[in-house]
DNA sequence: CATGAATGAGAATTCATTCAT
DNA sequence: GATGAATGAATTCTCATTCAT
């Protein structure tokens, strides 16, 4: 009746209202409802209720372990990372919803055997826009270049003006963060006494 | 023997279990027994479940309140801006446990009456950083400048490092991104002619 | 491939796991699981869960109504007696899981309609190693020898040494019993001032 | 209103029902019906269902432990084993419903976290009854003894006759296997030339 | 012969909450 | 100030069973 697409159907009525409502607010019963079957019927497609979540997220985390698997064969140089940033954003509004859900679940996500996974891509992705051993204010900049992408779903939703440019606009403050840290610690490397002349931004003319 | 403190050492244990494992995944039971009381005893200083957590957030949230009500009072000078930020990264610390706990259950925290006045104080904050009328750019550089702060919390438990020249190391990032947007609007107000050079991240040699 | 034989390892799959973990406790989920078959396929060559009981008791219960069938059909010697015994062992050991699995889901069996049938059959058995009329004590110890053999089933798995040996002395005690009501009952009838005499057991000297 | 007996009450409605219907076959909602109580009261006064049991069992089951330690400081007499036999069945029809109940559940509490518990305790008491270095069939003649009071349940309630007048049958033929052996293993060490003539029950005039 | 998809009924359990004492 | 006892409503989950294909 049917047919073999009640599998995702589930995922994606789940998905909205976890996002929606949160996690643990969301029932079963609920996600029944609105799909017009029975509870045991999603028992058939997954196991738990925290199955449901699991299988989203692989589902839809996946073109990150992808950008995380390519980016390790990059070189570090500057264009890289600016791709890296660019395409995570891709990934992040490919996944919208989930990454909403992931954020404002937090405590929830983190007891569901898949907590620590999202925070190590994190972590990783962190890595791979970093220098090596740069001061600890490059490593805020690359972290804060990454949560301005977050930010950005919230920011999506609460400010106004057109998506497009504001899409533009957080890639390039993020892309910004990043190429700071790279140049400061370049110079820092290789021009040590450059260092102050580079810092920049707090020092303009 | 415990005499009166009762209120306040529910708040302690409730909000350290809320931080730690969700609102929704704490119940009274939990509380009550760690502080080995009755969940009826929970019920004489506290109307609902609920009640405790919007006691837990006036009482802690005080302090950004009169940060906003302060900064509306000044002028809108980059050394005031300055100053914001750093009231705010104080206010976040002292009330790490709680503002942990808001981000963390943001889902939840949405449809607990007290949601929408915490992005609306979010909100207020960016906008006291932010000059009116600035480019879409420089709105995502003050907004990034607050989430840099939030992403403080994260940073500190996942990253190794000194706690207190991470502090720092925040703190000069977020005051980065505001004094870019301040000059930049600044500029663009006053001398549109030297916007481009002023850019300085972007345009690189 | 397996052709034509499910019905049969339907039966030895659940009769294992009917007598492994209890009725109930084993759903038919778990024994279409252990089989590599659906569910549903359980249900093309049974009706109800209740039957494929049913039919396990059927299939392995027929040597113990031959049995009861053929002594019924002997006179009431000591050496038919033996013999009933015997062969009830026999059959015991031969239906081991099957006698298991009724001995250690009494509640269950008891509701499920043949258990009845189950109970009537001991007790048809203990009319036939006892003579009629003989007095309380003798009849306990029919009933007892019998029990003796079920409890070999415990003692199998429980109490070290050969099984052999084991079988042996079992049968042994059992025939002792039923020697024991067959003698009392026969002087009791015969000659009863021999009575006191013979109690022997509890006479010591 | 109900006073402090609530948990005795459902201790006595819930050992009524599984003993009569089974353990799985007895639902929460059926003893709360009967006690005209809330299930949600149930789980006040018990963690689970398996808590009722496990309670049910410790209540009753003390005699027993008290017996076996009473035994084993006692000298291993013919004596004394006919006072622990005696005792036992005191025990056993003390508290009957639950032994029913442990008897025609076996394979459920056997996965009851009291299963082996109970093994344990009828090992305990066969080797308290019987001469150690006893040969096999003196061995099954002691679980014989202890088996035949279990018998003794069913023997109640499928056989007729005075209830008084069973109890004892029973007993007598439990201390007529026990002396049995007794006396075979003490001749057997003492005056092995004496064992044929010993055996008693198949040798007769 | 067998499966994939689904259901209806019911299970155990948990929770926030109440109230007489 | 606090407790002991209880409730009502919900939740997750499991099970035996069905049926079109």
């Amino acid at each position: 009746m049917t047919r073999g697409n009640t599998r995702q159907r589930i995922q994606d009525v789940a998905l909205e209202l976890f996002a929606e409502q949160g996690y643990e607010r969301t029932s079963l019963r609920e996600i029944a409802e609105r799909l017009e079957v029975t509870k045991a019927a999603l028992y058939y497609h997954f196991r738990t209720k925290e199955d449901i979540v699991v299988s989203l997220f692989k589902d839809l985390t996946r073109p990150i372990d992808e950008l995380i698997e390519w980016s390790k064969q990059q070189p570090r140089t500057l264009e890289i990372k600016r791709e890296i940033l660019c395409r995570y954003q891709e990934a992040l509004s490919a996944a919208a919803p989930l990454f909403r859900f992931m954020q404002e679940n937090q405590a929830t996500v983190r007891e569901l055997s898949i907590g620590e996974t999202f925070k190590e891509r994190m972590i990783a992705l962190i890595e791979l826009v970093q220098e090596p051993g740069s001061c600890m204010t490059d490593r805020v900049r690359c972290i804060s270049a990454l949560f301005t992408m977050h930010a950005g779903m919230f920011f999506t939703q609460n400010v106004e003006g057109d998506p497009e440019e504001k899409r533009e606009a957080i890639l390039e403050v993020a892309i910004d963060l990043v190429t700071q840290a790279h140049h400061r610690s370049q110079s820092q490397t290789e021009t040590p006494w450059a260092r102050r002349n580079e810092t920049g931004l707090t020092a303009e003319p």
